[in-house]
DNA sequence: CTGAAAGCGCTTACAG
DNA sequence: CTGAAAGCGCTTACAG
């Protein structure tokens, strides 16, 4: 079970680095010098528009990509970026390293995965990402929302990247989605197919697009004439849990809902178990719908209609425009610091009109 | 919602790198030259053992880190590691990245993460992964088992790791668990609260550990004198729709189990579900366990007795050896090409003496 | 607006 | 067993 054998066969390079291109194989392409080269690469500053045209078709042509252990060498740009993270969804997660760590590769960027406690005191956080000589910070849910950490971090003079959040800072970056319109499409889906008794389970209040998912599902409510009834509306966390228990209310009510409307993919999960402890057929008795689109998502039975949160690419864009910022040279066609992306209703098999519609109303 | 102003405050470094100290100091502090400190630190041969000794102890006093970054360039020894994986279990693929990335990161490693097909054709993924210019080749379950893929990994001259295989192959790293021991600990734990109908779920046969793990099911019971019982086995392939199914079969049995044991926590979890479905308590009229300690283990209710599978360790130390054999230096301390890990049995609420049995007849 | 020089921290041949 | 030199690919002052 054990041995010190070598492998089979090995592929060495030589020592230069495979026939990549170099800047000065650029710079003898386009007949200026290697400093030239550098400075369209980064800043791109002083610099005749004819130069410019002319390196640039170089680069083009050879294929020429930088070499970034070389660059944090020779400008001591290293960029080291701690990723925060409490309360981790796995699934959230592994979708959010997908995206942030392979951006960071490319870039030769470090990413340090930090646990922070939920109540963990911002002094002693500053304290730990000093030691890890870290140079800005990445925040997902729901450490994106903490005005006190924000401050902290602010005050630190690190460059901060806000994801998912509801409430975005001037002193960070962000990238976000439309939150309330998702939920919005979603709400108008199931009334159309004829639903007027639909549940709504919140999010947690400490994270900011609570609100704003609760405003998109009251504002289709409110579009198509219904009265809101409180009874309908029960709070959650975001975790399974608390699903579990929301669900239980919404269906002990005396005229309960013929749709539950989750405020994230787990705890529309629990609803789904909740509905099947009860006997209730899904989408048949009751359709259940979730946010996020996770894993979890396609794996419960039957698969969850939702909106699929592009939380993978979010977090490469958060990711590259902290290292943009750290090494100063801006990203090629970003220059917002907050950022919006497109998110999608994903329709699958949770849904449907309720039992005593045989035909959808308005569709 | 877009503005284009810069982060407020930024400590920059300055051209040196902070005060970390270089090759040249620790030449300096043990009197020696750069090049042998570098012999020191890297293959620590042709150096004489009070050379050494100084050196070390110079190491250690200035606490000098090499710069990946510069051994990188200089070298161009780039370590670009593939990971391939299928059917992402996004519990499982979260836990792999951060141990893989972190120690990918810290040695100034690139990992690729590289989705492929189950029916992948070995010739088109070989040609991608030199398209990459991957140099070596990390296996998650079930890719870890697949003999074509190793086969054809071996021919293209590639190191390869297999993380949580039952096989390894003589030709490649591999990372291991005792997946027949674990279960049997955790099957051993319910013969010995009293129970002794207890069903199984197997896993996906295109895994080597399924079978392992089943082995091990059967040995506690053969240890306990309990004859098995054909209809308590039934098989699942580790998803949760399969253990749905399985274990309603399970539950529609003559004499139903006490207890199920379901071969990964996803399909404790869909045991779970349909013991609820059925108006079952759990632990009260079924115990129900699991395995890996996933984050679904603890997001369900109640949570799941499992075997803690240490996924983020096994990942780290198989991109560890990949590291060492890329660049040709070994591991501290590891020789060995196949490393087994420890797992621990986390007792959890989810299982229980069966309900006739007041007291455990053994603890 | 452009370039020649020095240097980032390390390793690889090459000598002794 | 040990070391002086050259160079990896790039950027930063410094001159023009």
């Amino acid at each position: 079970m054990s041995s010190t054998e070598k492998s089979p066969t090995r592929g060495r390079k030589s020592r230069t680095n495979a026939n990549r291109p170099t800047v000065a194989d650029v710079a003898r392409a386009a007949e200026v010098s290697l400093m030239t080269v550098s400075r369209v690469v980064n800043h791109g500053t002083n610099v005749s528009e004819e130069t410019r045209k002319k390196v640039e078709a170089a680069i083009a042509e050879l294929g020429y990509v930088p070499n970034q252990a070389a660059r944090n060498l020779a400008g001591g740009r290293e960029v080291r970026i701690a990723l925060l993270y409490s309360n981790p969804s796995s699934a959230y997660l592994s979708e959010f390293l997908m995206g942030s760590l392979g951006e960071a590769s490319v870039n030769a960027a470090q990413i340090i995965v930090e646990y922070c406690e939920e109540g963990v005191r911002p002094a002693d956080l500053v304290g730990k990402l000093a030691a890890h000589r870290a140079n800005a910070v990445l925040l997902p849910p729901p450490l994106c929302d903490d005005e006190r950490l924000l401050k902290r971090l602010q005050k630190a003079g690190l460059p901060m990247a806000q994801i998912a959040t509801g409430r975005p800072s001037r002193h960070a970056y962000a990238v976000t989605i439309d939150d309330a319109g998702a939920t919005e499409d979603l709400v108008r889906l199931l009334i159309e197919q004829g639903h007027s008794r639909i549940g709504y389970i919140s999010g947690n209040p400490n994270q900011t697009v609570s609100e704003l998912r609760q405003a998109g599902y009251e504002k289709a409510l409110a579009d198509a004439d219904i009265a809101p009834r409180p009874d309908l509306i029960v709070s959650g966390d975001f975790s399974y849990r608390s699903g579990l228990q929301a669900a239980e209310r919404l269906l002990a009510s005396t005229e309960p809902p013929t749709a539950i409307v989750a405020s994230n993919d787990d705890m529309a999960a629990a609803a789904l178990a909740v509905a099947h402890r009860h006997g209730l057929d899904v989408p048949g008795d009751l359709s259940v719908c979730g946010f996020d689109d996770t894993a979890m998502a396609t794996t419960i039975w039957p698969e969850l209609t939702t909106i699929r949160q592009p939380i993978s690419e979010m977090a490469r864009q958060a990711t590259a425009m902290l290292i943009a910022d750290v090494r100063e040279s801006p990203v090629a066609g970003v220059d917002a610091r907050h950022v919006r992306l497109d998110c999608e209703l994903v329709r699958r098999a949770s849904h449907g009109p309720p039992r005593d519609m045989t035909v959808s109303p308005r569709a």
